[in-house]
DNA sequence: CAGTGGTCTAGACCACGAA
DNA sequence: TCGTGGTCTAGACCACTGT
């Protein structure tokens, strides 16, 4: 059942948890490994894809293969307060204007290559990068201005920004999905374990989406929060649709 | 840059966007398109690994590589109500009385080795997996029924039976992560693709935890969908959804 | 049984990083 | 320059599926 390689991951696996080597040591090089566990160098290299995508070691090209320090997890906690930003997070913003792509013409429901403004948010932790945040705003809704202050890895100066010229968000949906990375992805996460994509529309009042916002997280080192309140009533509401 | 297997992977991709295979149509076997693309196997293989794991080609030991079909996701939408849910799911359920593991007993704040009942839901469209649920409730909680009518995919249905016995959730807290299956969860899916968890613990009005619940869903056919609605203070209570 | 994918070997050469 | 990981080859044998 158990190949080879199975065997000799769990082999290490344990070797890592029962710290033989500590977090950020190197391990021995693949051809050294290769030779100990008397196996072919692909079949030990494929043993350390399956603790590579565990998020237990982390591989860097010409350099060797280390044990991945276990930090803590980045938490976006989707009902957030904008008093208790995230700790410990470097943020740098880039601003741009753009025009809408089919995808999020479709997401803001206005026409594709209408104007819009768009702020990506990069997140990093010592040297490794938390969370991407773009966020558009199409000029037919706002021209917005450089946030002050703090920067928050998700993007909220950006809901600050509209509130400061009178638009206010009323609601908003968060889709969220898993997949692997793309190449350029998986070079800016260092890192081939799947990520984390949340997709959020944020709408007004009157039902307009004045927001959409693509959200990227790393799935080793993020994870989404929802807290929800049930309105406790009768719940034979039907809803349209 | 790009590797021998991830130029092949680009070519199947636009071959099979092409319409040179209709959706579930088997692939030519490994060995005659490594002989068409020159390559050797293994690094053709890889080049298939990069598909499958896109969730284009389905892989069957013993069978051929197959190109998969695009069925639309399944969504878990965690506001959702549960009347008007006509999913074409299959749900099987199976109830159990078990002890709290470490981990469960952390969740429900109670202490390890306690009784819980068990409910798994696991729901199928065709033969394909589409998510697990396993909700706990303590025994010191409720002791539960069997449910009655139809099965919700994500066991709103022991919700109900609370409800039924006089316990009401007033909120709860969803954790959702991301990772690779587990060889178990792998099989289970049919595809080696990311699996979205959810971990959902439900509280009542006085905050003790009555539920908790282990969602899992295959990230290549299912999405999570979360909608806010911003307290406004002036406005009285919210009135559509 | 024949045909398929799953795994493995024992080398080889290339690309990258640090000294 | 040298040691590292990244990729590739051309076979081999095993395990699974369907006839």
């Amino acid at each position: 059942m158990a190949g080879r390689y199975q065997t000799i991951a769990e082999d290490l696996r344990q070797l890592i948890a029962a710290g033989n080597w500590r977090a950020g040591e190197q391990l021995p090089a693949e051809t050294e490994l290769a030779s100990l566990y008397r196996a072919s160098r692909p079949t030990l290299r494929s043993a350390l894809d399956l603790l590579q995508a565990e998020g237990l070691v982390e591989k860097f090209h010409g350099r060797g293969n280390f044990v991945r320090r276990p930090d803590d997890r980045t938490v976006y906690d989707s009902a957030r307060h904008t008093s208790d930003r995230p700790p410990a997070l470097r943020v740098k913003l880039e601003i741009r204007q753009a025009k809408a792509s089919a995808a999020l013409a479709s997401l803001l429901q206005i026409h594709a290559g209408a104007l819009l403004t768009e702020h990506e948010y990069v997140s990093l932790a010592g040297t490794s990068v938390r969370s991407v945040a773009r966020l558009y705003v199409p000029h037919k809704v706002a021209m917005l201005d450089c946030p002050e202050g703090p920067l928050s890895p998700w993007g909220d100066n950006v809901r600050d920004l509209l509130t400061a010229v009178g638009v206010h968000v009323a609601s908003s949906a968060e889709r969220i999905t898993s997949r692997l990375p793309s190449a350029e992805e998986r070079e800016l996460f260092r890192s081939p374990a799947p990520v984390l994509a949340v997709e959020r529309t944020s709408m007004d009042t009157t039902g307009q989406v004045v927001e959409a916002a693509l959200l990227l997280l790393p799935g080793d080192r993020a994870e989404v929060l929802f807290t929800t309140h049930t309105h406790v009533e009768s719940r034979g509401k039907p809803d349209d649709l």
